[in-house]
DNA sequence: TTGCATTTCAAACATTTGTATGAAACTATC
DNA sequence: GATAGTTTCATACAAATGTTTGAAATGCAA
């Protein structure tokens, strides 16, 4: 193998490509003359387009879950094996918040591009996703740890709104934005995290209360404060 | 106008399709061969694929909309004009979730297409989802007169996050299926809509907590439990 | 240098796809 | 029943796009 110079120049043009202008509109022709490379490279290196796409979510999704890994082991590590739930939670969706928002991000390749796989989904980058459950499982270890006695369900559910959260704060932040009129800070990653997190665990510890709307009665008329807590 | 009959016939035929195999996969050959009509019948009567997805979507997002504002008004009316923060939100998502959920509704083409809608967005349905912000702002206005002094920037995340819940469960249903092996009831819609509700109203009562962590400390352990409450 | 494998290149291929055309069929009005 | 407007139809068009091909160039080892 002589240098890599083709193939890391077609990754590189093609990340920066759909993350600009998303996956409906760049063509093989668009990546080749960006990465200044003929157009048969992509298919003698990546062997179809398909394949160049799912490497380059690949490569990402693994950078994600090995940071997202780390801060779980880390959290481990300092409880002494045992997380408490904040950190892991925090641990789950502080990477991927970090690495799309924020306001020096705008000029991050990676990230934009990670949010563009997220707004339209294009079929090799579903089949990926849809791996995605054993890394998940992991995280559902960990809170299962830190939990002990609570319902699997919950858990489930738990972390399946945390990251409902984080996610739609991605896709959706241009909405928020504009609805919001700009109120809504979405430079202050930190604040963006905690408050996901803060949710999230509000949520794993109202447990199985949801099911039973008429055990709220804090709830019914929305005058819970903070000063209820 | 003679009869819409051939119009009608591209829409039921167009809608069934995308909802099934996706937007990506289904030309307008398969959809004049499914409505059993000619292929210029599709241009002649919309003009456009794009305007008849964008057609299609304009549709069943207005019907969506009044459902939601009529629960509202409902809602505000039983209230003497204000509604209950959890009504509110109730209304807000519940329309979404009841669509697209639940197990009779497998057969419903016109959720189908709604939840394939969401999942991969296409240009004509970006551009419509961009004007929804007009009916979001009367959510937030009915949650401003329910939760009076409360900080917009408090509404706005609550709304925001209410709607992750909602629409990304809708989205990664197969994904939670998996992830807890069956044990999260995707079946249930109206335990899931209290669910979500109960979260995002925990989260609109937060408050102003979520941007000072340290003001938690119930919560840092992870061991709030329900009697906490 | 010679020989062999790898990589690059220009060009062509083969489809697919949305759209346009113009004639034919149909419908309703007078 | 003739006419004008509407709708349907078969067919063609034009453009885009991923992929393939076979030769040329390049790099490397003997």
């Amino acid at each position: 193998m002589a240098s890599d110079h083709t193939r890391s120049a077609i990754l590189a043009a093609a990340e920066r490509l759909y993350a600009d202008r998303g996956f409906g509109d760049v063509t093989l022709r668009d990546i080749v003359a960006e990465a200044n490379v003929n157009l048969a490279a992509v298919n003698y290196h990546f062997g179809s387009k398909d394949e160049l796409i799912a490497e380059l979510f690949v490569t990402r999704s693994i950078q994600t879950n090995r940071e997202r890994l780390n801060e779980l082991r880390a959290a481990e590590d300092a409880g002494g094996g045992r997380a408490v739930i904040e950190d892991i939670m925090r641990a789950l969706v502080g990477p991927t918040l970090r690495g799309c928002l924020g306001p020096d991000r705008e000029g991050s390749t990676a990230a934009r591009f990670m949010i563009r796989a997220s707004i339209e989904s294009v079929p090799p980058i579903r089949r990926i996703k849809n791996r995605e459950v054993d890394h998940l499982r992991k995280f559902a270890a960990a809170m299962r740890r830190a939990m002990p006695g609570r319902d699997d369900t919950e858990l489930y559910w738990g972390l399946h709104f945390a990251l409902a959260m984080a996610h739609h704060t991605i896709r959706e932040k241009e909405r928020l934005l504009r609805l919001s009129e700009g109120k809504c800070d979405l430079d202050d990653v930190r604040a963006i995290i905690d408050r996901v997190v803060t949710v999230s665990v509000m949520a794993l510890t109202m447990g199985d209360v949801a099911s039973k709307p008429a055990a709220r009665p804090v709830l019914v008329h929305g005058r819970l404060t903070r000063q209820d807590l």
